[in-house]
DNA sequence: GAGTACGCTGAACATGCATTCAGGCTGGCC
DNA sequence: GGCCAGCCTGAATGCATGTTCAGCGTACTC
């Protein structure tokens, strides 16, 4: 199920992520990863020196699809209307070669315990942060946001907001479907307009 | 390390916990939490019957104490200070017999692959978002809330920051703290609010 | 055409793992 | 005392894993 177009190592790559995500970073073996990949594991070690190597790889060649997602796309929209849209990019509108949730939550409790892994996923948030900091303060500055807001603190809380959703989503997906992410985070974006408060919240009865 | 009060079989699940948040649910092995309860890897054969049991146990044991803690603690509180204050007692007033954050992103990765886990997750899930939503509609009946929003989305909307404080506060350590998650927390409370907008949310220079 | 660097393989290796098992010890009960 | 049930051990078993390695083919260079 691997395309056949690119290089042998991309194949491995690819064949690496999509193996994580069916049984996890402790399950997924390098002679199976081999095996979906159509090479032997020999070649697995001989790209990538050892499983860890191979593992930050994958992590980095699935990361630059994610995060470019989610940090361009806007779908034209600017300000407020951008980090809405940034929410049903990432939970709605998910195209399917981005790989699912869990395979986040696997790289999250593995980052946890390898500094290197950590440092790579750090960098990327620091770039992430800049980018929320900086669409948030032009919509202070226009008027669209609340004068009495912090960009940095309010770009920090949606951020976490899309950590925490993607949690919700994949472990808690009976409670919190897709569709309910992006009423979450609408909601969370709604509560910093300024302006008239009934604009579109989350108003509805139990 | 092992608190030499209780039975065996305690002192194996906490062994468990402890192994599983300094290597991680895989990296943790039968033989290593033996050795460190002082038994022998067939006892814990014997009360648990498999590794994955044990993983089972292990999390209802520690779940009991978190959660009792996220659920119960209110510090005397009432209304939207309670829900603040459960983000202090979550972050910055955390005992120390409390499992640090990693154990969770360690068991959510695994209950993502596991329906047991999953299932018992849910469940737990399911109480907070119960409690997080009578909370909130006694806030939103007192007038302490806008009157606009709806309770069950909100506490859906507090509940998923927790989730996502705990991966920021593990992974992001350099740029949240766990002072500063309380600061994303208490914004966050503010802004359901209603009454004069200059309460006390996050207004700072950059 | 000899030499060589690279991509690649298949088999082998050592290790660590969860799990099993035959049996020992201990306390309570007839 | 004899029996039994429950707790517990140490050694053994079989398996899967990450990694190594000697060597094969091929393309390119002098």
């Amino acid at each position: 199920m691997v395309t056949e177009e690119k290089s042998r190592r991309d194949a491995i790559l690819a064949a690496t992520v999509e193996e994580v995500v069916k049984r996890g970073i402790d399950g997924a073996s390098i002679q199976r990863i081999a095996a979906a990949a159509g090479v032997s594991a020999g070649l697995v070690m001989y790209h990538f020196g050892s499983k860890e190597e191979l593992i930050n790889a994958a992590w980095v060649a699935s990361v630059k699809h994610f995060y470019s997602r989610n940090v361009e796309t806007g779908g034209g929209q600017a300000g407020l209307r951008h980090m809405e849209n940034g929410f049903r990019v990432q939970f709605v509108d998910r195209d399917e070669d981005t790989p699912p949730w869990n395979l986040w939550l696997e790289l999250w409790a593995k980052a946890a315990r390898s500094p290197k892994l950590r440092a790579m996923h750090l960098e990327r948030i620091a770039e992430i942060r800049r980018s929320y900091t900086q669409r948030l303060r032009a919509a202070l500055e226009s008027g669209e946001m609340r004068q009495d807001l912090d960009p940095e603190l309010v770009g920090d809380l949606l951020h976490t907001l899309i950590y925490g959703l993607a949690v919700k989503v994949t472990l808690d997906s009976e409670l919190i479907s897709p569709e309910r992410a992006l009423q979450i985070g609408k909601l969370a974006v709604s509560l910093l307009r300024s302006g008239q408060p009934a604009d579109d919240p989350g108003a509805a009865p139990a």
